[in-house]
DNA sequence: CTGTTAGCGCATTCAC
DNA sequence: GTGAATGCGCTAACAG
C-alpha cells in the first residue's frame, strides 16, 4: 500500500530503501537489457519501489531522453461510430502505462489545431485512424514526425474484414430473396475509402452468388434529394440496399418515408456499425455490430507496435462481427 | 527511421542571436513582472525568438517547475450532444498554447483509467463536465488535485440558460396552440440532472404562461414501452412533448410510428441539441441547437480562469440557443 | 554487477 | 538591467 505524503518519492528515495545506487534502479525499473541484475536486488528495487508507491517524474524522464513524450491522436470529425474514440481512449490508457500521454486532436477545416499541437507540444508521433491530409500531413512531415494510422492495410489483416461483413450483409439479403441490389455512399469524401473498402467486400459477395453487379449512388448526409434517389433505385427495380454505414443507412430511410415508399416491401435497408439509434429509426434499422472490443485491441495494438511498444498479446480476431436484425430487412 | 527536422532551437540559441543572457530571455518570454526591462532588449528578444520559430521545451520547463504540465479532462460516456467532446478539443488547444497538455479520459464503469492516469500521469488538475463520483473522486482527491467541473452553477451563470431555453420551447408550443404538455426524460441515471434542468426551465415557462404543469415520463434508450407510453399520453391530451435531448425526442418518434401516430399532428415533439441526424429522422425533429461556440467559450475561459491562465476575453452570452424548426411541430 | 557523474533545457536566485 | 550559477529528477556513459 502506497503512502502518500506531501511530495511525490523519487528514484533517490527508492534507491536509499533499497539501499542501491539510483542507476540500479533505473535498471531495474526500466527492464534495462544488457545490465545483469542479481534477482535479489532486483527485487529489494522492485519491492521498495511500490512499497513507496514510486512513479517516474515523466518531465524528468523525458527531458533526459531528449523526448516530448506526447503523441497525438487525430480524430476524425465524422460520424463513425464510437470506434475512433474508443480507439483514441484505449491508446490513452495503454500509452499512459509507459508513461506516455495521448493529446487527442479533433479534425477541423484547417487544421490549424494539429499543426499548432506539432509545434507547441513537439509530439514524438502522429496517430490517426485515417491517413493525414493536407496542412496537417506537411507540417508532421516537415518535421519528420513519424505518423502511424490504421488504414485499410490493417482491417485488411484482420481477417479480411470486408469479405466477411460482405458475405454476411449479401447473405442476409439473397436468404430473403433479394438480387438487385445498391450501394449507398456517404457523401462525405474523408468517407470514401471506408466506403470503397466495404463496396469491394459486398462486390465479391454478389459475384461469388452469380448476382449482377450492385448499383451505387451517394446520399447527401443532409437527405437532400434521397427521395429521389430512393425511388429511382425502386424503379429500376433494386429492392435492397447496403449502405454504406448506419448513418448513410438512416438517409435512405429518410428518402423513402419522404417518398411515401415502404421498408421493407418496397426497398429492403441495412447498415453497418450497429449503433444505438438503429433500435428506433423508422424503422428499426438490420445492421451489422462489430465487437468493438476486439477491433480497438487490434487497432491499439498495432499503434503501440509502431510506437515501440509491442504488445505480446496477439488478439483473436474471430467473430468480430455479428448481424443484427431489425425490422429494415 | 524518420530523420527528425533539424533541431529545436533552446532558449540558449535565443539569447545568443539577441545578444543577451538566457535569463533575460526567460524574462520576456514568460513576461515576468518585477523585472524592468528596456523595450528594445524585449523587442530584440522577441524577434530572435519567433525568428528561429522558437518553442520552449516543454519536459525542462515542467522539470523546473515542478510540475507534470498535464490536466485530466473526463468526458462523460453518455450522449450529450457533440458538446463535452467539443469542451475536451476547444480546452485541448487552448491549454496546448500555454504548454500544457490535456489528457482525455472516457469515463468507464470502474474508473480505473481516470486512477491509472491520476498516478501515472500526475495531473496538475483534472476538469470535467460534471464533477467527479466514486473511485475516481476518491482517488483525486486523496492526491489533492484540484477538480474542475462545470455544474449547472456555471450553466446558469450563463444567462440562466434553462429559462430562456425554456421559454423559447414552450413559446413555439404555445404558440402553435399547445397547452398540455409533457416532458420525456431519459433513463439514463447519469442525465437525470440534466434533464431536471431543462424541466425546471420548461415549468418556470408554462407557469408564467398559466398553462398545466408538465407530465414527465421516462423513455427507454433502446425504445421498450415507448408506443405504450405515447399511447397513454395521448389519452391524457397531451399534445406535444418536450424531450430531454433530441436522443431522446427519437425514442419518442419511434414510440409514435409503432403506435401508429402521426406526428406533428396527434403529438408534436421537440427535441433540444439539434444534431444532424435530426434532418432525417421520421419526421424530421425541431430542435434548439445551441451556439456551441458560445457555451464552448464560456466553459473553457472558466476552466481556463480555474486552472490559473485567465481568460482575458468574457465571452457574450447572447443567442446561445436558437429555435430549429422542422416538422416535428 | 553496481556506484559516480555529467548533462537534458529551463526557471530562478544572486551578484555584477 | 543583465549575466552566471544552481538544481529540478532522470538517463546513460563510464568507472570501479
Amino acid at each position: 500500500m502506497a503512502v502518500r505524503g506531501a511530495a511525490r518519492p523519487t528514484k533517490a528515495d527508492v534507491a536509499r530503501l533499497a539501499k542501491v545506487s539510483t542507476a540500479t534502479v533505473s535498471y531495474v525499473l526500466n527492464n534495462v537489457e544488457g545490465q545483469r541484475i542479481s534477482p535479489q536486488t532486483r527485487a529489494a528495487v522492485r519491492d521498495a519501489a511500490d512499497r513507496l508507491g514510486y512513479r517516474p517524474n515523466l518531465a524528468a524522464r523525458n527531458l533526459a531522453v531528449g523526448g516530448s513524450g506526447v503523441v497525438l491522436y487525430i480524430v476524425p470529425r465524422i460520424a463513425l461510430g464510437e470506434l475512433p474514440m474508443e480507439v483514441g481512449s484505449r491508446l490513452t490508457t495503454a500509452l499512459a502505462r509507459h508513461g506516455i500521454v495521448l493529446s487527442l486532436q479533433f479534425e477541423t477545416d484547417d487544421d490549424r489545431n494539429v499543426i499548432d499541437a506539432v509545434t507547441d507540444l513537439d509530439p514524438a508521433a502522429v496517430t490517426s485512424v485515417f491517413p493525414l491530409t493536407g496542412a496537417a500531413l506537411a507540417a508532421v512531415s516537415a518535421r519528420g514526425i513519424p505518423q502511424i494510422h490504421l488504414g485499410s492495410a490493417q482491417l485488411r489483416a484482420m481477417g479480411a474484414l470486408h469479405l466477411s461483413i460482405g458475405e454476411l450483409r449479401i447473405g442476409h439479403l439473397a436468404e430473403r430473396g433479394h438480387r438487385r441490389i445498391a450501394f449507398a455512399h456517404s457523401d462525405i469524401d474523408r468517407l470514401r475509402p471506408l466506403g470503397d473498402y466495404w463496396l469491394e467486400g459486398l462486390r465479391i459477395a454478389t459475384r461469388a452468388r452469380g448476382m449482377p453487379d450492385l448499383e451505387v449512388a451517394t446520399f447527401a448526409t443532409d437527405g437532400t434529394g434521397a427521395a429521389d434517389q430512393v425511388r429511382t433505385l425502386v424503379d429500376d427495380g433494386v429492392t435492397a440496399v447496403c449502405a454504406q454505414s448506419d448513418e448513410t443507412a438512416f438517409v435512405v430511410l429518410h428518402g423513402l418515408r419522404q417518398a411515401g415508399l415502404r421498408c421493407p416491401e418496397d426497398l429492403a435497408v441495412m447498415g453497418v456499425d450497429a449503433r444505438p439509434l438503429g433500435a428506433v429509426s423508422g424503422p428499426p434499422l438490420t445492421s451489422v455490430g462489430f465487437d468493438a472490443r476486439v477491433i480497438v485491441e487490434v487497432s491499439v495494438a498495432a499503434m503501440m507496435a509502431e510506437l515501440g511498444y509491442p504488445t505480446e498479446h496477439d488478439p483473436g480476431i474471430e467473430h468480430v462481427a455479428t448481424l443484427i436484425q431489425r425490422e429494415s430487412t
